[in-house]
DNA sequence: GAACTGTGTCACCCGTGACTGACACAACCG
DNA sequence: CGGTTGTGTCAGTCACGGGTGACACAGTTC
């Protein structure tokens, strides 16, 4: 005889996938050791390219490859100083980087 | 006549590049859009393969292979329930989620 | 037992993306 | 002006990883 199938949790099909669009963008950009290791080192203050292409062991056209995908996403801008105006700078965009951890938060942190 | 160079920021070439394997490799599993999908549904709860196959509109053993991965970086966990023992059924390690996002924050918030 | 469903594993194919090399551009210096 | 340094761009190459297909295994039903 069959077993009481009212307890067996029914299977559910009509299951909607979120959006996850930018939370992944987000991901993406930080699945990259060299992205990563550029957003913790200008945690500390504006790196020019060379600065970051020392550090990360990288050539400087690569690093600037990254950047300027780092750059689109707005997390870093690019700025020439006034008493160096040879190099470029890069800075942080703490407002974009705290925006784009909210969207990892809205994937890692429990539902509200 | 040149330039006071006291002014011109030394470059600084002796920077070195934190540790950032952990939140790469936490990056690299929600870079993907199944996986992030998965974990985002989870947090109403349990589900078992098939209902994330089918939200997904991806194949089970897909799935499967995703799972296998949150599986072993410890953010999810699987069981089969009493009622269904016929199905496995996967849930958030929210400790697990909890830690991962530290890891992002760890480079994506400001200074301490 | 056989048949079936749900899940897991693995080799393979193939697209995406990181690194390279060559070159172009910007800003300085002689 | 030409030479040098710092940075950016782009096509090409190659490795990594996601999807697939075939198969094996677990649990249930007959």
């Amino acid at each position: 005889m069959p077993a009481d199938t009212s307890i067996i949790p029914e299977v559910r099909l009509n299951l909607v996938a979120p959006d996850i669009e930018a939370p992944v963008a987000v991901a993406t950009l930080l699945a990259d050791r060299n992205r990563t290791t550029i957003l913790a080192i200008l945690r500390d203050g504006p790196h020019c390219v060379c600065e970051l292409a020392a550090a990360l062991g990288e050539r400087s056209n690569n690093v600037s490859n990254h950047l300027a995908r780092l750059r689109e996403a707005g997390l870093v801008r690019a700025s020439r100083m006034a008493a160096d105006t040879r190099r470029v700078y890069y800075e942080r965009d703490e407002a974009a980087c705290t925006a784009a951890l909210s969207q990892l938060k809205g994937v890692l942190e429990p539902i509200r």
